[in-house]
RNA sequence: CGGGGAGUGGCUCAGCCUGGUAGAGCACCUGGUUCGGGACCAGGGGGUCGGAGGUUCAAAUCCUCUCUCCCCGACCA
């Protein structure tokens, strides 16, 4: 048994003043870490208990679909070179030279090792499938580690990767990993939903997140309640009420809006709803191209959107193929619509396909570099519409999609909201924050292509194997347990993943007695199994109760006053119910209390 | 990187505007009284006021530079 004077556990009365978040108060509060830099933190005896309880309930799980490796945390160059990411990964990876001048880096996931393993050692189909996995530090130079161990630059993940011969044996380990991943996250008492993920842009054919909801977090999930369906606001949809078009069948026709440029003005000024207007949004797609002046080419990327609606800059990505975009700036908006921003639109723009005019020579000449235009699909099938007219000062009135305009592509672009109708079943949406722990990723071929990983398949010929990549943030599960498990005084953990199932408060160890009384029911407990805090401090009760409230441990026992009649109290941390147990029977009642 | 806030003993903070012997509460050490929800009394230890430079007879306080941390945004395979 562990006695609570021996350890170091420095709980704190107050929480510093840089905390907000409850996890990043109570962690710190209740002496589990401590901080050393921005993101940096150290683990101390029941923080790393905790981390320890839930990496072997990880492994225990993973055990049973993969095999666990080590891998070095620092890497060479080469490597990530090879996988075309050296670059890709900017400042968000730690960077540094051995003594030689060699470049190395300090890994932000293990893609790239995995496949120079598989590259090396793989050869034939007949070694398919293989999970390996490994629960190690990350490090990411955040730019900007947050709220206590949430967002941090060096973590625990565990990460898997799978290797199949092909997409059916893909979809067997993603689901592997998809079932695996339940059991973990119900083993850790937590809170979770399952969600449909932006998939990015290489290959990602299939992704699913594992959330908790939390204000805490930092992603936004759209979810319904009536049929389940969850999803990333970054690949949410939803169904849209129908919205009234204008009547009449007019043409495009200018309206004098002088100094009317937000949505907003524009409606009031017309009397209309800003559900019949169009917004047009102007980026500027970027990319590297050795050969263009200041080595990057740009491309107008026009999108278009109903006026009440807000642009989903994930789906844009999708749809760009990962290219990266910008806003575009004053000059490149008066050079592409020959009009200030606030008046523009997409009625006799140049664009990349449909009927509109081409303008001059020189634009033919650069086809490759007209602007895309892309039209939201709430935008579809609408009529008498009102844009701007790229006239400073004029709107048009009685634009029609189709007619009037041709969109290079209609796509879904915008932000799904609260309220809006469930894709599947239509019932109102909810839109909320989560915080995720978990990510599956179906990844394709990328990494096993880009870094020339290949077996022989059955008949002879040279393939690539297929990829999966899951990852599991260890402290999220401690950070999110917290989260959904506080209260003025502390916080409950999960017996699975608490640092002790129990603590034992004798209310004064100078009675003998008690203490004695306590170490007795310390070492049943012990003897069916339970991990046991004997709070053996010379310290008021009062100290040791608000200590013990305040430390995660789900159950407590006071042994106090009532030993005289053979009893002692057991209380449940979350309900904060007491029940009297006798002494005699204290196994009993704990082999009860902890089965349920 | 843009915007905002903060660095004074281990923690929470006051003092700064208006320059003049560094403070409080909690924590810690000693003794005593207490002992079921963060006790009380008495005594005690601990801070080059983030760092550097400057102004001044004198700087925690005014000026300049800089470092760090937190929050919002941007960013986030």
């Amino acid at each position: 048994m562990h006695r609570w004077s021996q350890l170091f556990i420095p709980t704190l009365r107050e929480a510093p003043a840089d905390a907000e978040v409850a996890s990043h108060k109570y962690l710190i509060r209740a002496g589990y870490i401590r901080q050393l830099a921005a993101g940096l933190y150290s683990y101390l005896f029941l923080g790393q208990r905790a981390i320890l309880r839930i990496t072997a309930i990880v492994r225990e799980e993973m055990n049973r679909i993969g095999q666990e490796f080590y891998l070095p945390a620092l890497h060479p160059r080469e490597v990530w070179e090879a996988s075309g990411r050296w670059s890709v990964m900017g400042d968000n990876m730690f960077r540094l030279k051995d003594r030689g001048g060699r470049d190395l880096c300090l890994g932000m996931t293990h893609e790239e090792i995995m496949t120079e393993i598989a590259r090396k050692e793989l050869r034939s189909y007949k070694q398919l499938p293989q999970i390996w996995y490994q629960i190690q530090s990350k490090f990411r130079d955040e730019p900007r580690p947050k709220s206590g161990l949430i967002r941090v630059r060096q973590f625990t993940m565990k990460d898997s990767y799978s290797f199949d011969i092909d997409a059916a044996g893909l979809d067997v380990s993603y689901q592997k990993h998809y079932e695996t991943y339940r059991r973990i996250f119900d083993r850790c008492g937590l809170k979770y939903a399952v969600v449909e993920a932006h998939s990015g842009a290489m290959g990602g054919s299939q992704s699913h997140e594992f959330m908790v909801m939390s204000d805490a977090g930092e992603d936004m999930v759209a979810s319904c309640s009536k049929c389940g369906y969850a999803a990333n606001l970054e690949k949410a949809t939803s169904q849209l009420a129908p919205a009234e078009d204008l009547p009449g069948d007019g043409k495009p026709e200018e309206v004098h809006t002088p100094g009317m440029k937000t949505i907003e003005e524009v409606a009031k000024f017309l009397g209309v709803s800003p559900t019949q207007k169009i917004k047009t949004l102007a980026y500027m797609q970027v990319e590297a191209d050795p050969k263009a002046p200041g080595g990057k080419k740009t491309r107008p990327v026009i999108v278009l959107l109903r006026g009440d609606h807000s642009l989903n800059e994930a789906k844009l990505t999708t749809v760009l193929g990962g290219k990266e975009f910008r806003p575009m700036q004053a000059d490149e908006i008066e050079r592409v619509f020959r009009s200030p921003a606030g008046y523009l639109g997409p009625v006799k723009l140049p664009a990349s396909s449909g009927g509109g005019d081409i303008g001059s020579h020189t634009q033919k000449l650069l086809l490759d570099s007209l602007p895309l235009l892309f039209a939201d699909t709430a935008l579809k099938g609408r009529k008498n519409l009102i844009t701007g007219a790229n006239k400073e000062n004029y709107h048009l009135r009685n634009v029609t999609p189709g007619r009037d305009f041709y969109p290079t592509e209609w796509i879904d672009l915008r932000n799904a909201s609260a309220e809006e109708g469930c894709p599947n079943c239509g019932h109102p949406l909810e839109v909320g924050k989560a915080m995720e722990i978990g990510h599956i990723f179906k990844l394709g071929y990328k990494y096993s292509k880009s870094m020339g990983a290949t077996v022989l398949d059955k008949d002879g010929k040279e393939v690539a194997p297929i990829m999966g990549s899951y990852g599991i943030g260890i402290e999220r599960i401690l950070t999110s347990a917290i989260e959904q498990n506080n209260d003025q005084d502390g916080f409950w953990l999960s017996r699975s993943i608490a640092p002790f199932d129990v603590v034992i408060t004798p209310t004064n160890v100078n009675e003998g007695s008690l203490l004695q009384t306590a170490e007795h029911i310390a070492r049943q407990l012990e003897g069916i199994g339970l991990s046991v805090l004997l709070d053996d401090r010379d310290e008021r009760p009062g100290v040791k109760f608000k200590d013990a409230d305040l430390v995660g441990i789900p159950f407590r026992i006071n042994v106090g006053k009532k030993v005289t009649e053979g009893k002692v109290e057991v209380v449940t941390r979350s309900t904060r119910q007491s029940q009297d147990a006798n002494i005699p029977e204290i196994e009993g009642h704990f082999r009860q209390l902890t089965q349920s």
